[in-house]
RNA sequence: GGUGACGUGACCGAGUGGCUAGGUAGAGGUCUGCAAAACCUCCUACAGCGGUUCGAAUCCGCUCGUCACCUCCA
């Protein structure tokens, strides 16, 4: 039984096999830092989250790269096309790279909270512009790039003469030579409407800018993750990845990119994507303005949504459905959510219990005490066997395609199983302390380092804090001091000491 | 126009030929000082029409409906 994932490039499911085992190398589109983060942009980082943990639970050596763009992208096709990192900037009135900055902190702020642990290598843009100035001139060594007017594009014909431009996404150029929207070329410097740039040439008032061999400039849209993935993961990467809407052009050009520089390769083995957000089945964007920031929807209502809901909950609602499969976002769903997201987190609350009941288990059995039947022995073979099947299907899950929803489904199923076994002692005597346990890691491997859930502690300790004092006030009132002493020092356990003044009972944190 | 998805019970959401996930909601029950949780039982669906098959939610065809990409978007 092994990790298979759907790969784009061959439009199916492929058992995983790393090119240079032990080492996995996993990169994924990041965002474009010129706006807060909306739910939509979280399903990517999510997903591939807990494909990186789930790799290295397998007993790999991940190197995740996410990428930060913060060389803005142009917001039109025409050479006079506006910078969105620019754009932010001048509406804010400050330097670009406080935009990418403040949006690059808020994202993290975010994913973090998400529960997605910070890539191993998060490379910058505009860190690498050398790195993707020596790309273009690879592929114009190649001649397979043209400059015109100090920008330089990529000649997607001639590379498709070739190799085949739209392999990833399935298309062929004459279809998308036909379908070309009229009014789009004109002025185009380009050669033909197909190619896309690799360096543009900046317009005199364009702030971000650097020097090139084409003259002062910056970097085409898609070149960034070309270059930043060779640098950290090699010609050749394990896995590539992004949401569905970055297929094409975005990672078709990434390809041409690659295969046209002197790298000659696909840039990765598994091209995976994940499916969009949708809100009452129409997908989630920027543009349609029917987006739900993160930052938002951790706090309260926002948008088309009545209530707020925790970063647990959000992770959780994500992961409830599979990674290619559209998600659609409601109160309803959310809702539901949450539930069966805090019924998972009381099923990890339980596990400590069990392994300890199970000893005991172990103990009415050895002693006969526990009345199966005639009296004999209980045999746990069966028990132990419904255990490992239990078990089983949750990793059948997530080897297949990273099935995160039959994952859950699995564990929810496990859980009545130890929900059982934690109420009935004639249960847990039809298992052997050795299978409980391991089924006890188990579901908790895959909920925390796996599916990466953890605990939201909602009681507030102040309040727990208030309410304990209320009682050693009347505990004092009563005269029980067995009772008044029985508090102090378990609150002195926690650091707290309780201080009886004039005024009434408070605390302060304990000075020892 | 080209390319590609999808339509599952009250809601969300797996499943891609026989074994009919799971969560939420609802009904009944066990337990319980009350309540909650938990457990048990029930509610059992695959857009429509045709076809292939011993057998289809699952394959094929048609119809209807929804969506995505082709322009920046996760």
């Amino acid at each position: 039984m092994s990790l298979s994932l759907y790969n784009t490039l061959s439009r199916k499911k492929e058992e995983f096999q790393p090119v240079h085992p032990p080492q996995v190398g996993v990169y994924l589109c990041g965002p474009t830092v010129y706006s807060e983060a909306h739910l939509g942009n979280a399903r990517g980082p999510v997903v591939f989250d807990v494909l990186t943990r789930y790799l290295r639970f397998l007993g790999y050596q991940v190197r995740y790269v996410r990428n930060i763009t913060d060389v803005g992208h142009l917001e039109s096709d025409a050479d006079t096309g506006e910078d969105k990192m620019e754009k932010a900037a001048r509406a804010a009135r400050i330097e670009p790279m406080q935009v990418a900055q403040h949006f690059t902190n808020r994202y993290r702020q975010h994913m973090l909270a998400l529960g997605c642990l910070p890539p191993d290598i998060e490379p910058q843009a505009s860190g690498h512009i050398i790195e993707q100035i020596q790309v273009i001139e690879e592929i114009i060594a190649n001649g397979l790039a043209y400059e015109v007017n100090g920008s330089v594009y990529f000649d997607v014909p001639k590379y498709n003469e070739h190799q085949r431009y739209g392999k990833l996404s399935n298309r062929s150029i004459e279809d998308q030579l036909a379908g070309t929207r009229a009014g789009l070329e004109g002025q185009s410097e380009k050669r033909s409407p197909l190619d896309f740039a690799l360096w543009k040439n900046a317009s005199p008032e364009h702030i971000m800018r650097w020097p090139s061999p084409w003259g002062e400039g910056f970097p085409g849209w898609h070149l960034e993750c070309s270059a930043m993935s060779r640098k950290y993961l090699g010609d050749i990467s394990d896995i590539h990845g992004g949401g569905l809407d970055l297929m094409f052009p975005h990672h078709e050009c990434e390809i041409a990119q690659s295969q046209g520089s002197h790298s000659h390769t696909d840039e990765a083995r598994f091209w995976v994507h994940n499916n969009m957000i949708t809100v009452n089945g129409t997908k989630m964007s920027k543009s349609l303005g029917n987006f739900v920031l993160l930052g938002d929807m951790f706090k309260g209502p926002t948008g088309p949504l009545a209530f707020g809901y925790s970063p647990m909950v959000v992770r959780f609602f994500l992961l409830q459905a599979h990674y290619r499969s559209p998600v659609d976002v409601s109160d309803d769903a959310l809702q539901a959510a949450r539930k069966g997201y805090r019924k998972l987190m009381n099923g990890l609350r339980l596990l400590d219990k069990l392994a300890a009941d199970s000893l005991s288990g172990e103990v009415i059995r050895d002693r006969t005490v526990m009345p199966l039947a005639e009296g004999r022995q209980p045999d746990t073979a069966t028990g132990d066997e419904e255990l490992r099947k239990l078990v089983a299907d949750v990793f059948v899950g997530l080897n297949d395609d990273l099935n995160t929803a039959r994952a859950i489904a699995s564990l929810f199923n496990l859980l009545r199983k130890f929900n059982t076994l934690a109420t009935s002692t004639a249960a847990m005597a039809t298992v052997s302390s050795g299978a409980l346990a391991e089924a006890v890691e188990a579901y908790r491997a895959v909920v925390t380092d796996i599916l990466g859930l953890q605990d939201e502690p909602r009681a507030n300790a102040e309040e727990l804090l208030k309410l304990t004092l209320e009682f050693y006030t009347e505990a004092k009132a009563e005269k029980a001091y067995d009772k008044v002493d029985v508090i102090r020092a378990a609150l002195k356990s926690q650091g707290i000491v309780i201080k009886d003044t004039k005024a009434g009972v408070e605390w302060a944190y304990s000075e020892e």
